[in-house]
DNA sequence: TTTTTGACTTGGT
DNA sequence: AACCAAGCCAAAA
């Protein structure tokens, strides 16, 4: 079942490693989570996402720092509203720079335990 | 087994 | 900056 797809519970545990008030991109996540190149494979898992898990989906947009949801959607309300709860603001449907997650590598392969 | 389908990315205009 | 075409790759049909 896709709650224990390996791939997937790779990626959950990814996005859980986003802080509040930053967010990431699906490829950025795919990469740390040693799945490079499969950038759509986030987004199909984060929609399987079992909620007991609370992962952050929200903090995960494209890699140009807009909303993978069309604008105006109710995925793409709901996401705009819980990003700004953590701080994060959209200017014309783009977070700012500086939202950007940099995680630091050491730190975050000892947490995901490989 | 083959084709279609995306919560994607990148490179060229 | 905005748009488009190709490339991508696991899943579902």
């Amino acid at each position: 079942m896709t709650t224990t797809n390996p791939y997937y519970a790779r990626i959950w545990h990814t996005v859980l490693q986003i802080p509040a008030g930053k967010v990431a991109s699906y490829g950025q996540i795919a990469d740390l989570a040693g799945l490079p190149g499969r950038a759509r494979l986030v987004g199909k898992a984060l929609g399987y996402a079992p909620k007991e898990l609370a992962v952050p989906w929200h903090r995960v947009l494209r890699s140009d720092r807009s909303l993978a949801f069309p604008t105006g959607s109710d995925s793409a309300k709901c996401q705009r509203q819980l990003l700004q709860d953590e701080g994060v603001l959209l200017k014309n449907n783009r977070v700012r720079k500086d939202d950007l997650w940099q995680p630091d590598l050491a730190e975050l392969l000892f947490k995901l335990k490989y």
